[in-house]
RNA sequence: GUGGUUGUAGCUCAGCUGGUUAGAGCGUCGGUUUGUGGUUCCGAAAGUCGCCGGUUCGAACCCGGUCUUCCACCCCA
């Protein structure tokens, strides 16, 4: 049976010289991350479902994949509601497994139930991928990349300044002119409290964080279709243009306890990370459900990408998982976007392509047996070579070499073969020298 | 999940209001070049026009369904 060949809706195939480019994004990050003590830790790609449910709200619960029960699934679903055709309710009697939906709730999980195996402050690392039953669109996959570094198990807003740290350097390494965004949920919840509406806190959120998309005309309406009145409508618009935080503290004084812790975290924050792109950003708003304290965005300077990296505290995680209550604060690299930031701006280093040094021309016989030869010496000493496996056309084999981008290639014919040395031939410049063996190696080392 | 949009050679796209054997550029392969790639020049292969069904004497083109792409909403990396 021939079948076409395709792709699942939502993900994508990697060409080599696109893994190159994605592994150069992740070293480069994953570099920063040990550099800052991080571990990497794994976990699977399938969790339960009891994990997963409830932990992203009602919209990430739909967007979760669900696994099929194996063997004879269907003896044991429920009868009424395989009757009643019920999809959303036969779930719970048909799929136990799920895909993980990010890499922070199976953290949590993993902190509670190797709590005892592990280091606290526990700082890790992680990168894999996640999946969500999106609709697929632009920079949003079904599968996708994450690349996560959490603290686990301390509250010290010492944690925020390293993370707020840790995204600078990644950026600055590569290459990408980046501002960095912060809030604090604190801060959000004072200014509510203070305009006296905190029942519709989450609602609210959600219309200021479209603030950059639909403007304030935009978010007056959805403020509105929410009840609120012309008067709180413009205190809240007040408050969250206050971008100096003494002054958003005085707003909160008598008004609101936990405004006012707000703006002493993010105050301690920012004298410690004096770098001229962190800024606070009092109408941010962006982030998951379980966010509690500060939240991080990035985004790109010059290029229309919108958020590339992006993170929060989040206090009650490990709760859900009956662990005793700790503090979590953590941060997300977009990697998918990251890479086609770079590719617009075309900031990659100059060898990204590159990963053989040398390629050795195959003119068949014994100049075959003397190039397997070389290239085992070659390989002896570090030196990525290959020796090219069939007695082919030269112009195939130099095009070969063109296009992996090899920088150099070697001749091994009669002549050589008469004077133990070989040509080696930069592919670059098209300058051609012969070469005794020591020579060569040093060459290419 | 809602509304819209797209789908023609490996890739990017033409194909006028439905009319006989569906085209181009790039790429691939072969030759020009019997030890020198990235430039020329010549030639070739390659498509049941996303899939299924319908209308019609006749469909890449019209209609319905389905899948896919992208966009907006929802939400989000």
């Amino acid at each position: 049976m021939k079948v076409k060949p395709r792709l699942v809706k939502g993900t994508r195939d990697f060409l080599p010289e696109q893994v190159n480019k994605r592994k150069y994004i992740l070293n480069t990050i994953q570099t920063v991350f040990k550099k800052f003590g991080f571990q990497e830790i794994e976990t699977p790609a399938i969790e339960l479902l009891e994990t997963l449910t409830g932990k992203y709200g009602e919209e990430g619960d739909k967007l979760l994949f669900k696994i099929l029960n194996s063997g004879d699934f269907l003896s044991k679903a429920d009868d009424q509601h395989l009757q009643e055709k019920d999809s959303k309710a036969i779930t719970a009697s048909i799929s136990e497994k799920g895909l993980r939906y990010d890499l922070t709730v199976p953290l949590a999980r993993y902190v509670v139930q190797h709590q005892n195996e592990l280091n606290f402050p526990f700082k890790r690392f992680h990168i894999g991928p996640v999946w969500r039953a999106d609709r697929p669109q632009k920079g949003r996959y079904r599968e996708f990349f994450q690349c996560d570094a959490d603290i686990i198990g301390s509250t010290s807003l010492l944690n925020e300044t390293e993370l707020t740290l840790i995204l600078a350097e990644a950026f600055e390494a590569l290459g990408l002119s980046v501002k960095i965004q912060l809030n604090n949920r604190k801060i959000l919840e004072g200014i509510i409290e203070t305009v006296g509406v905190s029942e519709q806190y989450k609602e609210i959120l959600i219309a200021i964080d479209k603030m950059d998309k639909i403007g304030e005309e935009g978010v007056t309406n959805e403020l509105q279709n929410l009840q609120l009145t012309a008067e709180q409508i413009t205190e809240l618009f007040a408050l969250f243009s206050i971008t100096d935080l003494h002054a958003l503290a005085n707003s909160f004084k008598d008004k609101s306890a936990i405004g006012e812790e707000g703006c002493e975290e993010m105050t301690s924050i920012l004298n410690k990370c004096s770098k001229k792109n962190v800024v606070f950003a009092p109408a941010l708003a962006r982030g998951l459900d379980y966010y509690t304290g500060t939240i991080w965005e990035v985004v790109v300077n010059d290029v229309a990408m919108g958020t590339i990296a992006a993170g929060g505290r989040y206090d009650n995680l490990t709760e859900m998982f009956g662990g005793q209550n700790m503090s979590g604060v953590g941060i997300s690299f977009g990697i998918e976007r990251i890479y086609d930031v770079l590719e617009e701006l075309n900031q990659w280093p100059a060898d990204i392509t590159t990963s053989t040094k040398v390629l050795i021309i195959n003119f068949g016989n014994e100049g075959e047996n003397v190039g397997w030869q070389l290239l085992q010496s070659l390989r002896n000493s570090n030196i990525p070579s290959e020796l090219f496996p069939d007695d082919a056309k030269l112009k195939k084999q130099m095009s070969y070499a063109d296009k992996k981008n090899i920088p150099y290639v070697i001749f091994i014919g009669e002549e050589e073969i008469k004077t133990g040395k070989y040509s080696l031939k930069a592919m670059t410049t098209g300058e051609q020298n012969v070469l005794g063996l020591e020579e060569l190696i040093e060459v290419l080392k």
